[in-house]
DNA sequence: CTGAAAGCGCTTACAG
DNA sequence: CTGAAAGCGCTTACAG
């Protein structure tokens, strides 16, 4: 059996159905959503037809006349659907939507503003029901309009500007304090910043926290081994072996996933892996298994899909409260790179 | 200006963006769909009126009616959207998808038979234009009636059974006889096997690869140190812990990603890593780091989107050959665990 | 070039 | 308990 040998047919419809269970076309509809009023004697004969048939609802049609007008679906704009951060995200918010018999349409922004923008006009004019987007752009006023007709928004990662809707954001800023105090702990005095684009909201917050603890431990901070606008591992590497050879930096604290990667590989390139403390904001998979293992102030990318979901589903089952932001804990997960001691 | 601020009101249809342009609705039709044909007065008249009450087209409404009835939506049934081959996946379909502005729902299976029925029966019932599978369960002949009835189905990683429908997968049995003809290389004479499911499709072409290899070299396959049915890190470290206590393998082959970790770490906690050769299926983020570099026998997941969504969209629109299988060569990325040189 | 009528597959509102 | 009519927001087919 190959798929040449099938027969095609179009697709029945309730018309269909009715037609041949001797019914009216509302007897079937009443049968497929299992209202109870219906006559056991017609139920069985709707059955029959329809299993006959190979009878599939259409749950589009179905939505565009019921009430409320619901389509059972939501979209979820992320940074990329295959990085490790955003895919954890993903899969929290599809199992909460799953309970809730509701699908999730994701894409891909790429940290391109226009393409925010579009994907989630195009999510609207398929009437998603609401939106969760990890922001690329940073004005959110073209979601005014949107909200005003009934679609629901939550951001996640990162806050609107302005703050137009609800958002479930880390613990950027104090996450960020926490793991360079935790550096400050093994004697260093001086710490260098790896960084993402300062014009990213969460870097931004991730280098005040770094500042923070600098602040907080009457550290100096030197701009010599401070770097922001790293976008890949490879420019991270190359930073960071510039700044190693350089100016000897005592520790070093990285503000994100891959510019954490680029500035480890260049720290075992230098041979300085278990003479230099390090912490990286964010997990990594298999930072367990290096020598020595990475310690990292983690995200919980679960909490927030999680969390980002159940305002969505509130806000789309009519609460209207004013928009807040809901902070998420990060957790240091001490692995050995951030507690060398010092070789003074 | 926040949530509580805003005013809600319905959204605009094309009869009110009519009424107010003082034109008919199907005029406002033309204007949205950009069919050339309409006098640039009443085109003006029309964006204006648009523009004014904000609206915004219905697509499923407007794919209701359309002729072919397309939704312009297609279903990825993936083992789990937050694993990174799974994720990896869905990057490439979502790319080759959105240069035909097609939107993508996606979903996890978590190796779930019935769940993977229920899905695609969910999808199937929003009219996604096709479905590209990577299945859980074992018998497909579910697919026969919705391809009958015009819903396009491609599998990926995992061949249907019957074959049904296209297939895009890994070479498994060549990649894996490939990497164990490599450990073989080393000198080494017995090859431990720890891996997945034998029941999991692929887990079982990657076996009967590793036999091959054996069968070539004319090595004995020992059993004692072959492992079935590893489905986590855990279970996986559990079982390499026993059988390097146990038999002293003089090289290991592992089937899987999660596997390979936890062969990985039983080998780090016994200080063997340097001294027992291992290449792993599939590749690792930050294998590269680890002392020994891993080497892996590599999957290309995002050839295998793209081409699986290639199918699709040729299946979409209107392909009706017979069912292929397109075979994905895999790589051996060499980076030192599987170039040990044996102490003897 | 423009628009009134009919219809996509279903549900609502209503009458029997 | 059942079904004919009207309508969801749009497009098709057609007449002017």
């Amino acid at each position: 059996m190959d798929v040449d040998a099938v027969q095609y047919r179009e697709r029945p419809t309730m018309r269909d159905v009715a037609a041949l269970a001797g019914v009216g076309i509302k007897t079937v509809s009443r049968v497929v959503n299992d209202v109870p009023t219906v006559a056991p004697e017609l139920v069985e004969r709707v059955r029959t037809a329809a299993g006959k048939l190979g009878y599939r609802p259409n749950l589009t049609a179905a939505s565009l006349r019921r009430s409320g007008g619901r389509t059972n679906t939501i979209g979820l704009l992320l940074e990329d659907v295959s990085n490790p951060f955003s895919a954890a995200v993903h899969r929290a918010v599809e199992d909460y939507a799953r309970e809730r018999n509701v699908l999730v349409l994701a894409g891909s922004l790429d940290e391109r503003p226009q393409r925010e923008r579009e994907l989630a006009r195009t999510l609207i004019d398929r009437r998603v029901d609401g939106l969760i987007i990890m922001p690329a752009g940073r004005d959110h006023r073209y979601i005014v309009a949107e909200q005003a007709a009934g679609t629901a928004f939550v951001f996640i990662d990162r806050e609107p500007s302005p703050l137009l809707a609800d958002a479930v954001v880390s613990d950027n800023r104090g996450g960020a304090r926490a793991a360079v105090s935790h550096l400050l702990r093994t004697g260093c005095r001086s710490v260098a910043y790896f960084g993402d684009d300062l014009e990213i909201a969460t870097a931004k917050q991730r280098f005040c926290g770094f500042q923070d603890a600098l602040a907080a431990a009457g550290v100096d901070r030197d701009d010599a081994i401070v770097r922001h606008g790293l976008r890949t591992v490879e420019q991270a590497r190359h930073a960071a072996l510039a700044a190693l050879g350089a100016h000897n930096p005592e520790a070093v604290f990285t503000s994100q996933n891959l510019v954490t990667i680029g500035v480890v590989e260049a720290l075992h390139a230098r041979g300085l892996q278990h003479r230099v403390p390090l912490v990286g904001f964010d997990d990594l998979p298999l930072a367990d298994l290096l020598k020595p293992g990475i310690t990292v102030m983690a995200q919980d990318p679960a909490a927030l899909g999680r969390l980002a979901a159940a305002r969505l589903f509130d806000r789309i089952n009519g609460d209207r409260a004013p928009a807040v932001v809901h902070t998420v804990p990060t957790r240091l997960v001490v692995r050995g790179s951030g507690e060398l001691v010092l070789a003074r």
